[in-house]
RNA sequence: GGGAGUGCGCCGGAGUUGGAGAGCCGGGGCAGACUGUAAAUCUGUUGCUUCACGCUGAAUAGGUUCGAAUCCUAUCACUCCCA
């Protein structure tokens, strides 16, 4: 992977990029839609790459390797050829399900224990294992094993488990360098910053994930529930020690308003479950603001989804037609909407990149952001 | 025209056959939540009110009774049977 960065704000952390990888480029800032289960939840491939114009998608090591399984994925010869997807291809390691899935599973220095949420059966996860997994699915991106702490987390348990995510990562690192990829491209494994909201632990993991040296690096444990503010103030004081000629990868970031904020910290990379999920759930993100299209004042609204969208699908289709679809619990409801929103988070990232380029990126944001945050 | 049966809250169902219904389950309606996806899911609410009180309420109108959704009479509506 090569990180080129191309601009720099005046005013601000931001920064516009390009990522080279062996699937292609990847222009920065971007959004990457998450993929858990090898698919987009309720978007064709085609549509990724056409209407909402992804640069990548993510999967996910807990999900793919209980369904459909590692063998199947080898057969496949990867994820890529198992669901068609020709970009890059970033895979989270399981490190999320520790947090998400925390009542099924036991953690201990070792590595997690999860108990299936599919069938109850028992898969034991290492920071080796994970590396062997993410090397079988053939993402272009594995991110390191580590605990994604909850919010809010006491000092003692942070500390604690921060160090043993520090430890995790120094086997992933041992165990990734001295594997190939199985495909034939090359992978590049990303570590994770944590710490919960603790500055001198953010300080001390950023510190110490830093002098790793790899290619990039992420931002783990936030987006759990903590506010706003606190998001920012960790993610900016991290940023500043994370080294700015790699990528800064922010996980499971988040609203239109969060992006914009973190891209102005130096954030490049971002992915979210909330535009696919919102999405099937009737809430959408558009130019002029917030939308919940279940509510029966769109009932009758015979305009555009969104006239401004770069997805023709969100100029063609009525709000009054997507309400009704929705309502009804039609699965092509879920998928127009969806295919909506993530076309919105990719022209919002586009544009930010665009104005960073231009030079008044710091100007477009601070109007952006009371506009995003309506309810309409 | 005659006979039998059934009627409650937006809809359907359960239940109550003389002893305190604003009460249960679905659905629908009205809203809300969702941040590296156990989520096409979950939560609240759905007679009126000055909203922890109180009021009205079992098709409609009467009646019996200490007490009626329940028993009686009439009317209305619906379903079925006979002509």
């Amino acid at each position: 992977m090569q990180f080129e960065l191309k601009v720099t704000d005046d005013k601000s952390s931001a920064r516009a990029g390009l990522i080279t990888t062996d699937h292609g480029q990847i222009e920065t800032p971007i959004f990457m839609p998450v993929g858990t289960a090898g698919t987009v939840k309720a978007v064709h491939i085609h549509e990724l790459s056409t209407e909402i114009q992804a640069q990548i998608i993510l999967g996910n090591t807990y999900h793919l390797y209980l369904r459909p399984g590692l063998d199947v994925l080898e057969k496949a010869g990867g994820l890529h050829k198992f669901n068609n997807w020709s970009g890059p291809i970033l895979t989270d390691s399981g490190g999320y399900q520790v947090y998400s899935l925390s009542n099924r599973r036991k953690i201990k220095e070792e590595g997690v224990t999860f108990q299936s949420h599919i069938d109850g059966s028992k898969h034991h996860f290492t920071p080796e294992g994970v590396m062997d997994i993410q090397r079988k699915i053939g993402a272009d991106f594995i991110m390191a094993f580590d605990e994604c702490t909850p919010y809010p987390c006491d000092y003692k348990y942070a500390k604690r488990s921060m160090h043993m995510t520090h430890r995790w990562l120094e086997r992933c690192c041992t165990h990734f360098d001295k594997t190939e990829p199985l495909y034939g491209y090359e992978q590049t494994l990303i570590p994770i910053v944590q710490g919960s909201t603790y500055d001198d632990l953010r300080k001390e993991s950023a510190e110490t994930i830093a002098s790793f040296d790899r290619p990039a690096n992420a931002i783990g444990g936030l987006s759990v529930g903590e506010p706003a503010p606190e998001m920012y103030h960790v993610t900016n004081l991290v940023c500043e020690i994370l080294p700015k000629e790699k990528p800064r990868y922010l996980m499971g970031v988040g609203t239109p308003v969060n992006l914009l904020e973190c891209i102005s910290l130096g954030i490049d990379m971002f992915d979210c479950v909330l535009p696919t999920r919102n999405a099937r759930h009737g809430l959408l993100y558009t130019s002029e603001g917030i939308i919940n299209i279940k509510n029966a004042k769109w009932k009758d609204c015979f305009d555009p989804i969104d006239e401004n969208s770069n997805s023709r699908t969100s100029r063609e289709h009525s709000k009054a037609y997507l309400h009704h679809l929705v309502r009804c619990g039609e699965a092509l409801g879920a998928m127009i909407a969806s295919l909506h929103n993530l076309s919105f988070f990719l022209w919002l990232v586009k544009e930010a990149r665009k104005h960073i380029i231009a030079g008044d990126f710091a100007e477009w944001k601070s109007k952006m952001v009371v506009q995003l945050d309506k309810r309409l």
